[in-house]
DNA sequence: TTGAAAGCGCTAACAG
DNA sequence: CTGTTAGCGCTTTCAA
């Protein structure tokens, strides 16, 4: 019961192999009688031409690698999405790889990828070291990085102005009279400390004390920031402040509960503003204002460029280096005041 | 600049392609130096076996696919999540493909998949006909239903008893005291149907009269069971009925924030029920009880079970139709009446 | 422990 | 339009 090969299809219909390699690939040059008999064959006996030798010479998988944090996260998924959308309308297919923020994953997955030889990779969480990323650059391997960035001079990237993004938060509270803003601070990606520091920033700027006890430790989830904002609460510290911002909208879905559980009210006794724009944003118990990230467009046009650096590889020579704007999304979480 | 072969590493090793071959799949029978010797070698002229060459014969890709419908949905990848994770740890990769709910795509997708060689397909869609699934065991090749059912005698499926979920929903509700109950249709997988059902059987067991104006047209989303339930409390029907179905969580999400929007309360005006139990239906306005449905396990034992088959293709005689039970998950969306 | 030879299934290149 | 020949890069088989 051995599959059968091009061999015993081109013995069955009684012409080279050559003529049925030709069918296969669609190639023109073969009479249409020839053409039909054979495919009429290779229907019946149901031949699948082996994708293994098939591609010996060209080494080309039309398969691609993502590898992302967790596919579970609404950002992720939403990139994600972008990325297989565009892939298929170019027939390529996407391996799916979860670092579950795991470095050590990240970097295995990374070698499963290279060893599968796919055409290209897309790297979307910092769980995969600028070692490693340096090392695809000497091996000629293509890949894009999105949502981080990297130090190697011809590397793509497209990530979000992150700074730009905490300074929208930071001044939309300030326009609305806010004057002492916590900052609960995520562990997120390198984006993380560039709303920080965009943060901090827009405070001196507009000329308004705050020092290290504005500023959260390091806040991993929702689960995180709900208990920190339950002591936060507890140690009387929401009569002092009148604003929060979240490091990310995860952090502030975990603030949010913490302040609802706490009997306050949202934006009434505390503003709460987010990071992301996740789809969740707006159906949570007070429609959350966020920083939208364009998430879709990472996936889409990460996936648009690698393709095209598959496709002509002297296009490595003419890295690009994007920065997509981020966007204000005003809901019902933060008040004016005084 | 031609990539490197194994002929290219014997002649720098001074030894045979064979020798080098088992050095590169860790075969025993080379004398410890000879390996050292030729692993540093390929190390420092970066050598990567041509994965197709060696595949050609084994047919091996040690690559699964994964069919879903919208990989943005909280089920399917918190599924997906299941199915990568249990395929990384027998060193599998996961091609996922989002048929975005159109059968063309869910079809597309399954041919790329069978060309491309995978070593298992997991089909988590009604979005590939029974047809091709029958196609799928004529030509022998391996693959798994999850989350739906075949009619193949030598299918094997993983899904969840929807009737008996239906039941708990509908059962629980009545307990509560519940007569006039509404029950919003998805458009939803196979089982939404059996949902409907089982909340028909329920409500005639237990004497309560209803009939079809108590059924809501098929609702495909959020948006769309907005505007029916929008509708449903124009028509005044709110004061009427107590009580809310929804196919799916989805449904539910939309049913609530019309209900919210309308200025009614949840329990106190309406009950509400939904299906699924995304992580994000307790985090909604109102804490949503609904049915849990075991979305980790389903993309966890679907995998285990399709690896199973691949390694041993025996196991395709004796083949496993599970049925995995729902679960009632009681939180603030829900009163008791009278 | 190592190597030579003979393919694996398919396709490029060159006839005819 | 069709076929022959000679590999692709690697592994299996057998021999040393």
């Amino acid at each position: 019961m051995q599959r059968l090969t091009i061999r015993d299809i081109s013995k069955i219909a009684n012409v080279s192999m050559m003529t049925v390699s030709r069918v296969i690939n669609n190639e023109k040059h073969v009479k249409k009688e020839t053409k039909e008999n054979v495919l009429s064959i290779i229907k019946q006996y149901g031949y699948e031409p082996n994708y293994f030798a098939q591609n010996i010479k060209t080494r080309k998988s039309n398969t691609i690698g993502l590898i992302i944090g967790d596919i579970e996260n609404p950002f992720y998924s939403r990139l994600a999405k972008g990325v297989i959308n565009v892939a298929e309308t170019s027939n390529y297919n996407v391996i799916v790889c979860n670092s579950n923020y795991n470095p050590k994953l990240g970097e295995k997955y990374l070698n499963m990828l290279i060893k599968k030889g796919v055409d290209g990779i897309l790297i979307a969480t910092i769980d995969v070291s600028n070692d490693a990323i340096n090392n695809l650059n000497k091996r000629n391997i293509t890949y894009v990085l999105v949502t981080r960035k990297s130090e190697e001079e011809n590397g793509n990237y497209f990530i979000a102005d992150d700074y730009l993004g905490g300074r929208m938060a930071s001044e939309y509270l300030i326009k609305l009279g806010h004057k002492k803003i916590f900052f609960l601070r995520s562990a997120d990606v390198l984006g993380a400390n560039e709303r920080l520091r965009a943060f901090k920033d827009t405070m001196k700027e507009n000329n308004i004390f705050f020092d290290d006890s504005y500023i959260s430790k390091i806040l991993t989830n929702a689960e995180d920031a709900y208990s920190a904002t339950i002591e936060f609460i507890e140690e009387t510290r929401s009569k002092e402040f009148t604003a929060l911002i979240g490091g990310n909208d995860f952090i502030a879905m975990g603030a949010m509960d913490a302040i609802i559980d706490k009997g306050l009210s949202i934006p009434k006794d505390l503003s709460l503003i987010g990071y992301d724009n996740l789809w969740v944003a707006k159906i949570l118990k007070v429609a959350l204002t966020t920083i939208r990230q364009p998430k879709m467009q990472f996936g889409q046009m990460s996936t648009e460029r690698l393709l095209e650096m598959i496709k002509n590889p002297e296009l490595k020579k003419y890295p690009q280096k994007i920065i997509l704007k981020p966007e204000l999304v005003i809901r019902n979480s933060c008040k004016k005041i005084n």
